[in-house]
DNA sequence: AAGGCCCTTCTTTTT
DNA sequence: GAAGGGCCTT
């Protein structure tokens, strides 16, 4: 409709925003503050290239941080520009790097069959590597060290040159490099990997880089503030021909530093690119006032920032209504019940509201909460689905199809449903393969396609080789059928060879749900009809936890406040304001972190257009036992004049009095005459005080058989913790 | 080999 | 308090 006159959406640009969409050629940095119509900026800006600038469509890369968005943008282009949105290339960092690594295979350590591990799967290939090792995972936490390797990657540390400083790191070293060499057996890669190999691939084959830094004329980037080292190193090489990139970020909503994601980039990007254009955005569109002063009172105790001063013309609004619930049960209830009350009163539908929270438990009660009131709500991440058993072993048959190295899908399904290959066949297999360098995957396709003929077959003992000649002649089968059938008929094909419907949908109402996911899973596969098996099987790794399926369209959104980046809703509940739970207690020590989270809560507050909830509860179950919670300290940034209170007031006696109605340690008084030989002196549910951990509540306690009493704690400052009550100075604190 | 029961463990956030 | 691991029986 515009085609006389092409231009006429920088109409309603305000003065900023015009000059960051017309900027000339080289490095432009936008810092956009929330609601600053950041996403209009960049979508105008790509349009602005083509239609203005005559920059061809393919010529042009743009970066966003999650599939969502940049679904979000296609779609807008789309409008824009009609067909030649088509051949931006748009995607996040990883989906552009896998796109990359397919294309290039020949100059990789992998073929272009190569499958993405996802988060569990890379745990999965810890444990594997610490057992190879013959290492404790109980001493190691397969989690922890995948932390740390995964830290090591993201600052492009390769295992040769991660230099230990503790006998732990020495062990992680040990594990980096096992962990590498099993990816590389498996035809796999990690998530770092997509992009530390890009990197290397363009660092080491020049002629390479300079078809895509030449191809990439523009390369547009979306929440810079959370790239990472190893994406801010990419940027540089595929901008390296033309030097036209442009940036948006906001440091204040950097909430990605656990992950290896480093604000200053945008320091570093001032002062690495040369003459950068700065722009900063800071009318807020989206909220009112109200909402913009208290996140602003929240966020300006932070140092280290561009100030900036956020405002809006949509008037003050409503006062942020500050509740108070008696326990966490109270706290869903409140929120719940809250919301419909507005949609029975017809002034607001279920898709106005979100509720965000720091961890994915809190969603729980949350979700009980809304199927009694009868609403349906819609669930972002968190494993809805694409953590489900069932759905993991489907996708783990079809990972299989696509490539039969992959070793940690193999062992996921290969006894999946039961067809009697265990411990010892397993051994057998695994052992073998390693004595002939092959993957056990392709150890099956030899035993299935020659049966007694193979030389391996006389290494198992009694039906062993012959039930996993079985299942290797299904994978060659479905190898086969890869190339036959289409994808819809190949997902079919493996469900009906395995008997998969009989063995997951056993006729209880949990069995039909779980058929019923598959069938989702179906369905899903239908829409990559086109694209096939291995397009189907990259964004399955790649989006899965963050974007939920089909949605309600009038839904209330239950998120975490990380996976509330870049939305807005008109009421917003965050919920969960407590110490130790939003600052989460594992921030405590650190002032990086704690600023972080101080940037959590912000982002959750600035999501709101019209009216924001804050919630807390006065105790909490922490492992089962109710802790007493504090206030978060976030709550006393917000001027009392911007809240209204609502809700159970606490007063002295009437919780005190509470807790000593509840606590067992009154219930049962201990008998000090037996106390000191038999008895523990602390008892589940007793506060107890610390010197250096503060206040917190005995979750356990046991005598050992040396006769020291071992007293699990859980303390609001640093959560979790076990300690020998002799050695310990620990103080009960009496409930008076 | 598989299923059941008891015990320990332990809660950030995710491409 | 729930989930996952280890150990038991069949």
């Amino acid at each position: 409709m515009f085609e006389n006159q092409p231009l006429d959406f920088l109409k309603h640009l305000n003065p900023e925003q015009y000059r960051a969409v017309t900027a000339g050629e080289g490095p432009i940095l936008v810092l956009a503050g929330p609601g600053s119509g950041k996403t209009r900026v960049l979508t105008q800006r790509i349009a602005y290239l083509v239609k203005a600038m005559g920059v061809r469509p393919h010529h042009i890369l743009a970066v966003t941080f999650t599939n969502k968005a940049a679904r979000e943008m296609q779609h807008r282009l789309e409008t824009l520009l009609g067909e030649q949105s088509q051949s931006i290339w748009l995607g996040t960092f990883h989906a552009v790097c896998a796109r990359i690594l397919r294309r290039e295979a020949a100059y990789l350590p992998f073929d272009q069959n190569f499958v993405i591990m996802d988060a569990d799967d890379q745990i999965a290939l810890v444990r594997q590597a610490l057992k190879a090792l013959n290492l404790d995972e109980k001493l190691y936490r397969p989690a922890g060290i995948h932390a740390t390797i995964s830290m090591a990657k993201n600052n492009l540390i390769t295992p040769e040159e991660f230099t230990p400083r503790t006998y732990r790191d020495e062990v992680v070293k040990r594990v980096y490099q096992q962990y590498q060499t099993f990816l590389r057996n498996n035809n796999a890669v990690d998530f770092d990997d997509l992009l530390i190999e890009t990197v290397r691939l363009f660092r080491e084959n020049p002629p390479v880089l300079e078809r895509y830094a030449g191809r990439f004329e523009h390369v547009l980037v979306d929440e810079f503030q959370d790239t990472n080292l190893v994406q801010y190193e990419l940027l540089k090489l595929l901008t390296s021909v033309h030097q036209n990139v442009f940036v948006v970020g906001d440091e204040d909503q950097s909430i990605y530093r656990w992950r290896g994601a480093d604000y200053r980039n945008v320091l570093r990007f001032e002062s690495e690119f040369p003459d950068v254009q700065k722009i900063l955005l800071q009318q807020n569109y989206r909220s009112t006032q109200t909402v913009l002063d208290a996140a602003q009172g929240v966020i300006n105790r932070n140092h280290q920032r561009t100030p900036k001063r956020l405002f809006s013309d949509r008037g003050r609004g409503e006062p942020i209504v500050l509740y108070e619930a008696v326990d966490e049960f109270a706290e869903a209830t409140f929120v719940v019940d809250t919301i419909r009350q507005w949609i029975e009163s017809g002034k607001a539908r279920g898709s106005d509201f979100a509720v965000m929270y720091r961890t994915n438990a809190q969603s729980r009660l949350l979700e009980e909460a809304f199927l009694r009131a009868g609403i349906p709500y819609h669930l972002v991440g968190a494993q809805r689905f694409y953590g489900r058993r069932e759905v993991k072993d489907v996708i783990a048959f079809l990972r299989l199809a696509q490539n039969p190295d992959d070793e940690i899908s193999l062992l996921r399904v290969i006894n999946v449903p039961p067809r009697g290959i265990g411990e010892k066949s397993l051994v057998a297999l695994q052992l073998l393969a390693r004595e002939t360098h092959q993957s056990p995957g392709h150890l099956l396709l030899e035993l299935g396609e020659k049966g007694h003929d193979s030389p391996y077959w006389a290494r198992f003992p009694g039906r062993s080789a012959m039930l996993l000649a079985d299942f290797g002649g299904l994978l060659a089968n479905w190898q086969r059928a890869r190339d036959t059938l289409s994808l819809i008929e190949l997902f079919d094909r493996i469900l009906a060879d395995v008997g998969y419907e009989a063995y997951i949908n056993d006729g209880s109402e949990e069995g039909q749900d779980r058929w019923e996911n598959v069938q989702e899973l179906r369905r899903l596969a239908f829409e990559y009809r086109e694209r096939g098996l291995s397009a189907f099987l990259e964004d399955l790794a790649l989006v899965s936890d963050q974007d939920t399926l089909p949605q309600d369209q009038n839904a209330p959104t239950l998120l975490t406040l990380h996976a509330a980046k870049g939305l807005e809703f008109p009421q917003v509940f965050i919920i969960g304001l407590d110490e130790g739970l939003l600052p989460h207690s594992r921030s405590r020590d650190d002032p990086e972190e704690m600023a972080e989270e101080r940037r959590l809560f912000y982002v959750g507050l600035t999501r709101a257009k019209d009216r924001v909830y804050l919630v807390r509860a006065l105790r909490r179950s922490a492992y089962g036992v109710a802790v007493e919670q504090e206030p978060s300290r976030f709550l006393a940034d917000i001027d009392e004049r911007l809240l209204q209170r609502q809700g159970y007031r606490r007063t002295r006696s009437s919780a005190t009095t509470w807790a000593a109605e509840r606590s067992p340690s009154s219930r049962v008084p201990p008998s000090p005459a037996h106390a000191a030989i038999l008895q523990p002196r602390y008892r589940p549910g007793q506060r107890v005080r610390h010197p250096a951990w503060g206040e917190g509540m005995v979750v356990d306690s046991r005598i050992q058989e040396d006769g020291e009493e071992t007293v699990d704690v859980f303390f609001e400052s640093v959560g979790f913790k076990r300690v020998i009550a002799s050695i310990a100075r620990l103080e009960a604190i009496n409930p008076d």
